[in-house]
DNA sequence: CGGTATCCATTCGGATACTG
DNA sequence: CAGTATCCGAATGGATACCG
């Protein structure tokens, strides 16, 4: 049994997909894989996602030490995300999932405009 | 844009993690990576999943071509469920998130008995 | 044994309006 | 710009009982 800010798994893919698993964190993730991302820029990139989940998709990461959220003191506001260098180590996993999904889509999807 | 099975995503990382992501999907296909499995015994071995939400996940992982169903005509029934060769494709991948997860736990979390 | 059906609480998620 | 606050319907998830 595995314990991690105190919820329990019975194992290390569950607590994994757990930290970086749902809808979005992936996709969060993927974006900020080679460059900082500003709130508004992420939002534009996502379009489906609301500002609401955004927001706590963004703060959960950030609690698991996997984003850093750099604020700027000026105005109008300026927040940069970026992966820390723990959150670094992800990216071999998505660049699997990434290519997995591509391979799934050439088999059984299709490629709209 | 992506299409697969009449839903839209934007990216790969998405697709996948939509087919194979949320709570329990990795869960489930890490147990069976190896072996066949028997409702009841995934049942047993996942013992914080409800009966309602297992079925639904490998009715969607079936649908998905990622896990076949074998109904052994007997009585008392019995079912077996494993990966087909198309879901075996996904191993590399939670082999990858199970080595994360495990180090996290190092890093961050504690083992309990 | 391998599921369904049902009920119900909780959470998720989108839209919109507002603020420092 | 980068969020918060609020409303509210939809979807999720657990527990239990029941069935072929």
């Amino acid at each position: 049994m595995l314990e991690y800010k105190d919820k329990h798994y019975y194992c290390p893919v569950e607590l994994t997909m757990d930290l970086v698993g749902g809808k979005w964190k992936g996709v969060i993730i993927w974006y900020l894989k080679d460059s900082t991302m500003r709130y508004n820029e992420l939002k534009k990139k996502i379009t489906t996602i609301s500002e609401k989940v955004l927001i706590k998709e963004l703060r959960s990461l950030e609690s698991d030490g996997i984003v850093s959220r750099k604020v700027y003191p000026e105005v109008p506001p300026k927040v940069e995300y970026s992966l820390t260098p723990y959150g670094k180590t992800l990216i071999p996993i998505f660049e699997l999932i990434s290519k997995w999904g591509n391979k799934h889509v050439e088999l059984y999807g299709t490629l709209k405009e």
